[in-house]
DNA sequence: CGGACAACCTGGTTGC
DNA sequence: TGCAACCAGGTTGTCC
């Protein structure tokens, strides 16, 4: 489900409703969605912790904990990690609780278990399985046209694959993949080896406009989403080809019908005629 | 090595 | 109404 705008947008809210609480007592439910140790011991070592700053790095938050401890939090395709007003209900498939200072509750819910918690105890974030396959965050300053470039030389994987390769760029999911490359006028099966030094720069810019448009939308919602605040995303309103297929295309004077293709499982949304080649 | 694909999960929707 | 098939915002291991 979440992409760099939705897990940013994540963060924002908790770094307001989390950090300066402190987890006061915290129950784990189950060990699959927990890396590297069991649901016991993660428990045990978040108890009595005090939450700092909370960062990102592609896909994945980034929680600072007190004596230098972090835990690091994936929401996979359907994970939810926010705070809860006390009294709140626990929902089907809630798989941390931790009861707050402030008498609120820190939940992370993910019916799919397809995301993951990982604690660092020495925070050394760098050693932690699920930072193991994770490059360059796509807003960072260190995502430049020039290294975009070099991760693209000589591959002959289609460029919609390389962008949601979490090695290279991090952050890129299926949504925003089809989106920078609509914007960009590039075809999602085109070589990565083959793009023009223009057709990378244009790629380039597409990804951090999007990126930055879509945090500012507080993300996108398909179908369950919710920002820290509950509330659904508002940029789904403003995507030009993901979840279009058989609609006309926005482009002005472009005229073409939004195809549907599905490359390496995933679908993939394009305009045949603004994004040939 | 790079790239394609199945597998991991649940739940909602579609179609017979 | 029931049930099977298919789809979903992600990642990883395996095979070629």
């Amino acid at each position: 489900m979440p992409e760099l705008p939705e897990v940013e947008t994540v963060r924002r809210d908790l770094a307001c409703a989390l950090s300066g609480q402190t987890l006061e007592r915290v129950r784990v439910r189950r060990s699959d969605i927990v890396k590297g140790c069991g649901r016991q011991k993660l428990a045990r070592e978040l108890t009595g912790r005090t939450v700092g700053a909370i960062g990102r790095l592609g896909k994945n938050l980034i929680v600072n904990l007190s004596d230098g401890a972090v835990l690091l939090v994936h929401l996979g395709m359907s994970g939810r990690f926010y705070v809860a007003e006390a009294g709140e209900t626990l929902e089907k498939h809630t798989h941390l609780i931790a009861e707050l200072s402030n008498g609120r509750r820190l939940i992370f819910r993910d019916p799919r278990r397809l995301g993951h918690l990982e604690l660092c105890a020495d925070g050394r974030i760098e050693d932690a399985q699920m930072l193991r396959n994770v490059g360059i965050d796509a807003m960072s300053d260190e995502f430049t046209a020039q290294r975009f470039a070099e991760m693209l030389a000589g591959r002959t994987a289609p460029i919609k694959a390389a962008l949601m390769d979490q090695r290279r760029v991090a952050g890129i999911g299926n949504i925003y993949a089809c989106e920078a490359l609509h914007r960009a006028g590039i075809a999602p099966v085109a070589p990565c080896g083959e793009l023009s030094a223009d057709e990378v720069g244009r790629l380039h810019r597409a990804i951090r406009r999007v990126l930055a448009e879509a945090i500012a939308a507080e993300g996108t919602t398909i179908a369950d989403y919710v920002t820290g605040a509950g509330v659904p995303g508002r940029f789904q309103e403003r995507l030009r080809v993901y979840g279009r297929e058989g609609e006309r295309c926005r482009k002005r004077g472009c005229g073409g019908i939004i195809e549907r293709i599905v490359q390496s499982n995933r679908s993939t949304f394009y305009c045949p005629v603004c994004q040939r080649g």
